[in-house]
DNA sequence: TGATCCCGCCAACGT
DNA sequence: ACGTTGGCGGGATCA
């Protein structure tokens, strides 16, 4: 076998090409299966080459392939370097098995490269493993390394034995909100903190005494992790196919995700990834083995992720050493977006844990993913299926096999909770509540352990039933109140931006009123975080942790730039040197205390349902059906009262922090400076914050199911003939900018928002208590600075919105000079941390 | 060396 | 029983 072969090359290419040629519009030809092309060779140097070139710009890479490699550096290095190799000798057996050329990273390139990101409908994208394992000439099981992490994106679904659907990016952007809503969900981002800070204090040989109680605090709340079991969801809805068990990859690669997602310079260590995948840190360094295997998968996804284009390799300096890292760069996700609901019918993908979700609307959503074919023989069955399915549901949940629960996955760590309980599984709402109740007392007996970890989890199971007790993670976002709002306003709505150059992005929370005033304005604001000078310090934090963020490319400024504002707040004094101990008994009371708070508030939650979570902890964007939805108990107070306090024990680093409830109300949370500046809001954001603004709170009962309808509906359509398969009737939240309106959609995503604020709050508020502790240990409040250098905004928004469609940009929007005005709380998350990162 | 991570054994599942 | 999935970790490569 001679070397270079071409031959693979086409193989690879020609699918790419198909995929370029018909970017978005119909893929019927997709699977090519082009036993055409002579299998048998392996790609050669030159056509990995190509695929690395086309797949880092995917623009680029249709026409790319086309031309000749000539361009880049990189490239005409390589190529040099697959001459010589083929020039020294037939011994190409050398050049070819270099072991880049077999890596996972340069196999998901090619898998890639033969679909489009945004394939039309569902249509005929189908994939069978067998032929691209040969096609690509790769064992199957690398297919699988790869599936399974486009699965967790929800790029991919599994129709039935080797078969996948493909469908590419179109649900990306909702199922990062998913993940990011579940990441902040299981304050992940406390729990990072938590990990940096024992290695810190590791460092440090800080008394064992510390550690101990660390570790068994930490232990507890996360011995839950693994749990995950199969997933209901799953099992019926993909009727005959799934696959069972989803044990790691995918849900690995998830909360992977989640991290990014919900880190604030998103960039992830793979240490602390592991630290936190694995049942976060358990005894310390429990089985190094685990921690090893942990690490080696984490690669795994990290080549494919990479490959998506979603992070990019980095390495973090920090005392200790270099680390490796990964930092995010995929698109940013906006939390609120009125993310209408997933699910753009084409997607449909079938997810596997979509939890509450009622059994017709699932079965719908499994018919629309696949193709066409299948679904008309399908329909009939499917139709029985969703009868069935509830049934199915039952069954399972009771199946012995099947652990139901839940839970674990994504909250693993956080209950305190014998892994049961927490695992209930949503589906079983009212089963829930009636539990809920029992946990909540429970949790509130192991609360004062428990919550001294705080790292608890939130469930997957939003119970939207009133108080909860002190088990705040038991809610799940979704339902809680909104936290911390400003008075008088009810919800918040956080609105990142994403900050091109830097990485960094802020989140800016908007009243809801003001939401609208936003959009008007000029597209382009800076918001700059402050923290508050004095919030308590964390004592623990160490300024080691912090560290340096260089990026060659404008990275950088990230850290250092960072401009911060010091908002008015006045806080209170710093509890630093509590001892552990201490500060978890002022939690508890602090729970006590929220707990009486909460009483009065009432949680509308449960509406948002776009997301649910599995017990299994895959999640699965849905759109957002409401079962649950309860009725919402009448806001009353939760404007003025702001859940704050309720937040803020849960926090993992709570031993840290000391913050009470009492304490949070007393500070005021910084209102957000806008300057004028070039960021622009992404169309998206404004087109969701209109709606949240509305209203929603009130209704947010109300809304309830519609999504199913309109799945239903398109899926109906399709397949009548009605609609081409591409069309979909209800859109996909980016698509469509709904303008405020009165449906019932919208409310949920208030709902939603509201959660998503109050978690928001939680983090912003710790994150300005580092700040804060920074600062003390500096000396010197952080003058807010503007940044700047701003990105185009442009840039951005194309990131956020590939949608076709042209959404209504923001541009039109006129822009407003004094916006900061109207905004004017919110927080910001400004990066805290320095960290040197380099690129690799 | 330590960081990466390919390779493929082999068990859990599905059919 | 056999085929499909995919956890897992030894040990080869790379840097």
């Amino acid at each position: 076998r001679s070397v270079l072969k071409t031959p693979l090359k086409q193989a690879a290419t020609s699918p790419s090409v198909l995929a370029e040629i018909q970017p978005d519009c119909q893929p019927l030809t997709t699977p090519p299966k082009p036993k055409e092309t002579p299998p048998v060779e392996p790609w050669t140097p030159t056509s990995n080459l190509k695929m690395l070139i086309s797949a880092a710009s995917p623009e680029i890479r249709s026409r790319e392939q086309r031309r000749e490699l000539s361009n880049n550096t990189s490239e005409v290095l390589q190529a040099k370097h697959c001459l010589q190799e083929h020039l020294s000798g037939d011994e190409y057996e050398k050049s070819q098995p270099s072991r880049k050329e077999k890596s996972l990273g340069l196999l998901c390139h090619k898998f890639l490269a033969r679909y489009p990101d945004y394939p039309s409908t569902a249509e005929n994208n189908y994939i069978c493993l067998d032929e691209v394992a040969e096609e690509l000439n790769v064992e199957r099981r690398r297919i699988y390394d790869i599936v399974n992490v486009l699965e967790s994106l929800h790029m991919v679904s599994r129709l039935a034995k080797n078969r996948y659907a493909w469908h590419g990016r179109h649900n990306l952007s909702k199922t990062l909100q998913a993940l990011k809503k579940v990441g902040e969900k299981n304050k992940y981002t406390q729990q990072i903190q938590l990990i940096k800070k024992r290695e810190y204090e590791r460092e440090f040989d800080l008394d064992g005494e510390r550690n101990e109680e660390m570790a068994r605090s930490s232990g507890s709340t996360k011995h839950s992790e693994m749990c995950f079991v199969e997933l209901p969801g799953m099992e019926f809805r993909a009727a005959s196919v799934n696959s069972r068990k989803d044990k790691s990859l995918r849900v690995m690669s998830q909360k992977f995700v989640m991290l990014f997602l919900v880190s604030t310079p998103q960039i992830v260590s793979l240490e602390v990834a592991a630290k936190i995948l694995i049942g976060e840190e358990q005894l310390e360094d429990l089985d190094k083995s685990k921690f090893k295997t942990k690490i080696r998968r984490l690669y795994d996804i990290a080549n494919v992720l990479s490959s998506l284009e979603l992070i990019k390799k980095v390495h973090v300096t920090e005392e200790r050493g270099r680390k490796p890292a990964f930092k995010w760069t995929g698109p940013e996700i906006l939390p609120n977006i009125p993310d209408t609901k997933l699910e753009p019918t084409s997607t449909t993908c079938p997810s596997p844990i979509s939890e509450f979700i009622p059994s017709k609307e699932q079965c719908s959503k499994n018919l629309f993913p696949s193709r066409g074919k299948q679904n008309f023989t399908r329909h009939p069955s499917l139709i029985k299926l969703v009868k069935s399915i509830e049934n199915d549901r039952r069954k399972v949940q009771s199946a012995p096999t099947s652990p139901v629960k839940i839970s674990a996955s994504t909250d693993q760590n956080l209950s305190a909770f014998p892994s049961k309980m927490p695992q209930v599984p949503a589906i079983t709402k009212q089963q829930m509540e009636g539990q809920s109740k029992k946990e909540k007392e429970m949790k509130m007996k192991l609360s004062r352990s428990a919550l001294e970890c705080n790292l608890s989890l939130p469930q997957a199971v939003p119970k939207p039933e009133a108080p909860r007790s002190a088990a705040p993670s038991q809610q799940p976002a979704l339902s809680q109140p909104l936290g911390v709002c400003p008075p008088g306003h009810s919800s918040v709505s956080p609105v990142i931006l994403p900050h091109p150059h830097s990485g960094v992005s802020y989140a800016i929370y908007l009243h809801p009123s003001q939401a609208h005033t936003v959009t008007t304005f000029s597209p382009s604001f800076m918001v700059q975080p402050l923290p508050h000078a004095n919030v308590t310090g964390i004592k623990s934090m160490n300024p080691k942790l912090l560290n340096r963020i260089t990026t060659e490319e404008g990275d950088k400024q990230i850290a250092t730039d960072e401009p911060i504002k010091s908002f008015t707040a006045e806080e209170k004094p710093p509890i630093k040197s509590e001892t552990s101990s201490k500060r978890c008994l002022k939690r508890s009371q602090a729970l006590q205390e929220n707990n009486l708070i909460k009483r009065y508030r009432s949680d509308e939650e449960s509406l948002d349902t776009s997301l649910t979570f599995f017990s299994s902890g895959y999640l699965i964007p849905l759109t957002q059906c409401t079962h649950s939805s309860k009725a919402g108990f009448p806001n009353k107070e939760k404007a003025g009262l702001c859940s704050l306090q309720h937040t803020t024990y849960n926090s993992p680093i709570a031993g840290v922090i000391p913050v009470t409830g009492s304490e949070l109300k007393a500070v005021n949370i910084p209102a957000f400076q806008i300057t004028p500046l070039n960021i622009m809001l992404s169309p998206t954001s404004i087109a969701a914050a209109p709606v949240l603004s509305n209203s929603c709170l009130n209704s947010s009962n109300t809304s309830s199911a519609q999504n199913p309808s309109s799945s239903v509906l398109n899926f109906t359509l399709q397949h009548i003939g009605l609609i081409p398969a591409g069309v979909q009737v209800p859109a996909n939240p980016f698509l469509q900018h709904v303008p405020v309106s009165s449906q019932p959609e919208n409310v949920n995503h208030s709902s939603e928002s509201t959660n998503l604020q109050e978690e928001k709050v939680d983090e912003n508020i710790l994150q300005l208590l580092n700040c804060a502790g920074l600062n003390r240990k500096h000396g010197a409040v952080i003058p807010p600075s503007v940044p700047k250098e701003t990105q185009e905004p442009q840039t951005v928004t194309e990131n956020f919105f590939r949608t076709p469609g042209g959404p209504n940009t923001v541009s039109s929007l006129p822009a407003n000079s004094d916006g900061t005005d109207r905004i004017s709380q919110g927080t910001l998350y400004i990066p805290q941390r320095k960290l040197e990162v380099s690129e690799d």
